[in-house]
Formats: structure tokens, C-alpha cells, sequence
RNA sequence: GGCCCCGUAGCUCAGUGGAGAGAGCAACGGACUUCGAAUCCGUGCGCGGAGGUUCGAUUCCUCCCGGGGCCUCCA
């Protein structure tokens, strides 16, 4: 909680606990949503009663007696069942903003109780092609939730992961091949228009796809740190069997992996007359031992709904090889649905019918991507009109957030080297309370937001920021009259917090538009 | 059949065990001699259905209905 927050609901708190309250008695003090409510409110009361066996009336009405007036609290109320709503001063809001101002970019950062060293495995899309505006809501959504944990104060990797082995990618070069030879690639091969590109390159194709994947991923503003490829991870595939339990049925080698939680006992290696190699998850193995072994404390794996069946044997593997499965986060996201002109497109690689980020970005540019393609909840399903996608970038809120953000820079410079000051003036319009309180917010915001790996709060919470900037903006003149410091740092303020929403999930904040 | 996600305004979506549920788009009507009009202001009885837990449920639980996904010795 900001320093700000924390000097309301301390005086609570303490008066909670002489009136019997124990344990961890929180003050969570929210917005009302009415204005005669109160600047904020909380139903603490309400929560006590039970424990101390009285009415919450009774209760509101005693810890109102212990809230200190006059310094940063106006007044304070006990309304309805029990809610005490506080009405702040002045200097509250002087004190609010000046924390903002004083911690600079550090605001709203460090929420991490105990900072981890994690990886965070994102994308990771077969070498087979181009990035699909699937693998993007991965890349989007995977980088934004990097990117809050490394703000919260861990020790953040990005490492992508991909398969340079096995029957697709088997695939994959025999098409190419083909096409070398002028031939139409194989049935059951790739068909799209960029297997006819790569194949006017010599050699293997794989590092050639990878060239252009990792070109795409930093075109799209998301920097991995470290490559992994399965055909490494698959000659260490003896040994991590010697280490798990397994039997053998069917001519194959599986895991017992339902005696750790899994839904169903898997493969680890083929049957001859299947090919007898490793199975995909025979390298899951592997590979989820070496991420154990580089000493990182947490694995997240960032993976589509498709993938869902992977939290229990992820989870299950972990088990297996003897660590925790709190350690390991499986980041399930829903799919992005292409239509065109109505009709549904199967995103299929291997048919060549899929819309590519690369022309998504051509289409609407990199901050209309990501922001939309982040904005919703990763639970949610996401749906392209790639008709409508250029229309559509027209109306995205990114530029209404942007433009908050490039107006406060011409404020600022018109202002020169004028005074900021949070000092606040002896009254407050309800536009400049407003903005006060929603710069307050962004800590528990994006502490929430990070908490629950929901980086679609923050394009939420920065267009209700530019909404009450906007607002201000409208009713008064910043540089003008005797609040012009106190406004100056509040458009300082709001500035920096739009810029660091932005940044939070990959989107740039322009000076200019 | 089993498992996962979703069902909130005309559309796309936020939202929280708390008071009277929000935003964008679309529609209509207003506001620029003034720091950037990519802006602002006004107009909106909508939480799929039925039970349950609770002082209080749109939120948690169960069931039903509807939509999407997964249940390969694919990756």
C-alpha cells in the first residue's frame, strides 16, 4: 500500500486492534463508486463483526472515533450497515502526489515479497513457418506478464523454445525440398507461399525460419534471452528415463506420470514399428530438469488453451523429478479466431491459411497489436477481423492513452523551467482530486495485476488514467494562476504513470503524435 | 462421456463477497479567438437459467442451457 493510503488506514487498523481484533486485520480501502460516499471507504466493520461478536454499526462507529481529524482526513462517516467512509483534506492529496513525484520510476514498483529469479518461456512456436497472430497473443500476453514481474522486482528470463526435430519439422524440409526440386511439396507437407521464399535460400531451412521468427519477435518489441532446441535436449533422453518410473506397453516406453497427478500416463518413447524415438514429452522431461538445474526458482510456460492438458503433466513432471509443482506456472491462454469477410480461417501453418504477424503489423502497426491483442483477459477469446483490422486500429483506446500522454509533453514544454510543485492549493477541484486518487491506484493495480499474471489491468487502468487526465485537462488551464505548480506536477505525474503502463506491456509513449 | 475457458448495454469487452454494475465502439444532440478537438459534455434499468452458502452474491458452490477448446505413440 503507498505511504499515502497506509497513513488512512493505519489510525483504523490500530483502533481495530485495541477494540479486540486479531490476527491480520486489513483496512482495504476502496473507492465508492458514489461521491457523498466518501473519497474512500472501507467495510472493515463489517468484517469484524463476526469475529468480535458485535454489530458492525457499533463497531464503524468506535473505530471512527479513533480516526485522527483535521490533518489529512476532513471527516469521516459511518454509513449504511457499517461502511466508514472518509473524506480527505487538501494536504492529503499535497502528500499523495508528492510520493508519486518523489519515487519517479520506482513508483508502483517492487511488490514482490520475496524477489525470484524466474524464466519465463514464451512463444515457442515450431520453426516451421512464420509467426502466426496466434503465436502474437502469446508473445503479447507472455512478454507484458515478464515485463510486470521484472517491475515487481524479480530477476526476470525470456527463453524460447523450439523444436528443430521430429516429424514436422521433417516436414517442413521435405517441402522445401520439394519446391527446390520444382516440385509441390508432399500432402501432408507445408504449402504456404513462404516455403517458396525460403526454398530460394540454400541449406536447412530450420535456422533460416528461426532468423526470420526472431527478426518478427523484435519487431514486435519482445527480446529473448536465451534459445533452446529440442534436439539438444534429446540426447540427455536415457538418462532423464534412468531417473523417472516407467513400464513398458504397446512395444512403447511411458510414464507413470498419474501417480503424480496427471490425467493419463504418456509416451517417452515410441514403439519400433512407430519409429521408436522420443516423444515430445520425452524432451518436456529433459528439458524441465535443466531449467531446475540452472537454479531458477520459479518456470512459467506460456501456452495456449490448446495446451490446457499440459498443467497437469507439467505439474506431474515436476513432481516426478522430485520438486515442488508450486514452482512450476502453467499460463494458460484462450486462442485468437481469424475471420475474413465472416467466414472462420482455420489457423493452420501447414495449409498456409493464416494471417501472420508480420502483416498484422503491417496492417495496424506494433502498439495497436500488442495493446490490443493484451487488453482483454487472457481468459477470454480473442477474435481478428483481419477486414476490419484496419478500421478497427482507428478506435483502438492505445492512441486516446497515447495522446494523454503526448499532450502532457507539450504542456511541458511550454512550460519551460516554470516551478512543479505538489504542494497543494487551499481547495481542490473534483477533476484534480479525481487524478490524485487514480495515480494512487496504479500501485495496487499493478500489483494485482501481476499477482494474478493479468497484464490486461494495466491498458484498463492507463485509459481510466487518460480519462481523468483529459477530464482535467478540459476544465482547467494548467499553465496559468497560482495552481500552475501543483497542476504542473500533476500532469508530470500522470505522464510518467501513462509512460509506465505503456512500457508495462510493450507499447511506446510519444512525445508528439 | 471426461476436463479447461466463456456467457454482463445494440456490438466488443472490463469489473468486485459490499452501498445505486462500468468503458470503448455504434446512434443522436451539444462544446474549438484560450496550454494539442486523436479532446470534452449530454442521452443507457443489462449480470444466460434454477437452487445453495452469506448480514450481504453479478462475484463463491451445485445443477441446467448455450458458445469455444482439449482428450494423438502430433508438436
Amino acid at each position: 500500500m503507498p505511504g499515502a493510503l497506509a497513513r488512512l488506514a493505519d489510525p483504523i487498523v490500530a483502533r481495530a486492534g485495541e477494540l479486540g481484533a486479531e490476527g491480520a486485520v486489513e483496512a482495504a480501502l476502496a473507492r465508492p463508486s458514489i461521491e457523498a460516499h466518501g473519497d474512500f471507504a472501507t467495510a472493515i466493520a463489517m468484517r469484524l463483526a463476526p469475529a468480535l461478536g458485535r454489530s458492525p454499526r457499533e463497531i464503524a462507529e468506535e473505530l471512527a472515533e479513533g480516526v485522527p481529524l483535521g490533518g489529512l482526513i476532513e471527516s469521516v462517516d459511518v454509513a449504511g450497515p457499517g461502511f466508514l467512509n472518509l473524506h480527505v483534506t487538501p494536504a492529503w492529496y499535497g502528500l499523495a502526489l508528492a510520493e508519486v513525484l518523489d519515487r519517479g520510476e520506482a513508483y508502483g514498483s517492487g511488490s514482490a515479497a520475496e524477489p525470484e529469479h524466474i524464466q519465463v518461456e514464451l512463444v515457442s512456436a515450431n520453426p516451421t513457418g512464420p509467426l502466426t497472430v496466434g503465436s502474437a497473443r502469446n508473445g503479447a500476453y507472455g512478454d507484458s506478464v515478464a515485463r510486470l514481474l521484472a517491475f515487481a522486482g524479480h530477476r526476470v528470463e525470456r527463453e524460447y523454445y523450439y523444436n528443430d526435430a521430429g516429424s514436422q519439422i521433417e516436414r517442413f524440409r521435405a517441402s522445401v525440398e520439394a519446391r527446390r526440386r520444382g516440385e509441390e511439396p508432399p500432402e501432408d507437407g507445408y504449402h504456404g507461399d513462404y516455403i517458396t521464399e525460403v526454398a530460394q535460400l540454400d541449406g536447412d531451412p530450420v535456422p533460416t525460419m528461426l532468423e526470420q521468427i526472431e527478426a518478427t519477435l523484435r519487431r514486435f518489441r519482445i527480446e529473448i534471452d536465451t534459445w533452446e532446441r529440442q534436439s539438444k535436449l534429446e540426447r540427455d533422453v536415457p538418462a532423464i528415463i534412468d531417473r523417472l518410473e516407467t513400464y513398458e506397453a504397446a512395444g512403447a516406453l511411458w510414464i507413470r506420470s498419474t501417480a503424480h497427478g496427471d490425467e493419463k500416463d504418456r509416451v517417452l518413447v515410441r514403439s519400433a514399428d512407430r519409429g521408436g524415438l522420443p516423444t515430445y514429452e520425452a524432451a518436456d522431461a529433459v528439458y524441465m530438469q535443466r531449467k531446475l538445474a540452472v537454479g531458477f526458482d520459479r518456470l512459467v510456460y506460456v501456452l495456449g488453451a490448446d495446451h490446457h492438458s499440459y498443467v497437469a503433466w507439467l505439474g506431474a513432471l515436476a513432481s516426478a523429478l522430485g520438486t515442488d509443482p508450486a514452482r512450476v506456472e502453467v499460463l494458460i491462454y484462450q486462442l485468437v479466431h481469424v475471420t475474413e469477410q465472416g467466414e472462420a480461417k482455420k489457423v493452420s501453418k501447414r495449409r498456409g491459411d493464416v494471417v501472420l504477424l508480420d502483416e498484422l503489423l503491417d496492417e495496424v502497426g506494433v502498439d495497436a497489436a500488442r495493446w490490443f491483442l493484451v487488453a482483454r483477459g487472457h481468459d477470454q477469446t480473442v477474435d481478428i477481423d483481419v477486414d476490419l483490422a484496419r478500421e478497427k486500429t482507428q478506435k483502438n483506446p492505445v492512441y486516446y492513452v497515447q495522446y494523454g500522454h503526448a499532450r502532457i509533453a507539450g504542456i511541458l514544454r511550454n512550460a519551460g523551467a516554470a516551478e512543479i510543485s505538489p504542494e497543494p492549493p487551499a481547495e481542490l477541484a473534483p477533476a484534480e482530486r479525481d487524478l490524485v486518487k487514480r495515480l494512487v491506484d496504479f500501485t495496487s493495480v499493478v500489483a494485482e495485476a501481476t499477482e494474478h499474471r493479468g497484464p490486461h489491468a494495466i491498458p484498463i487502468y492507463a485509459v481510466r488514467l487518460a480519462d481523468d487526465f483529459h477530464r482535467f485537462y478540459q476544465r482547467h488551464r494548467v499553465l496559468d494562476g497560482a495552481a500552475q505548480a501543483f497542476r504542473l506536477a500533476l500532469c508530470l505525474a500522470t505522464q510518467r504513470l501513462i509512460a509506465r503502463c505503456l512500457d508495462l506491456i510493450g507499447v511506446e509513449a510519444p512525445e508528439r503524435m
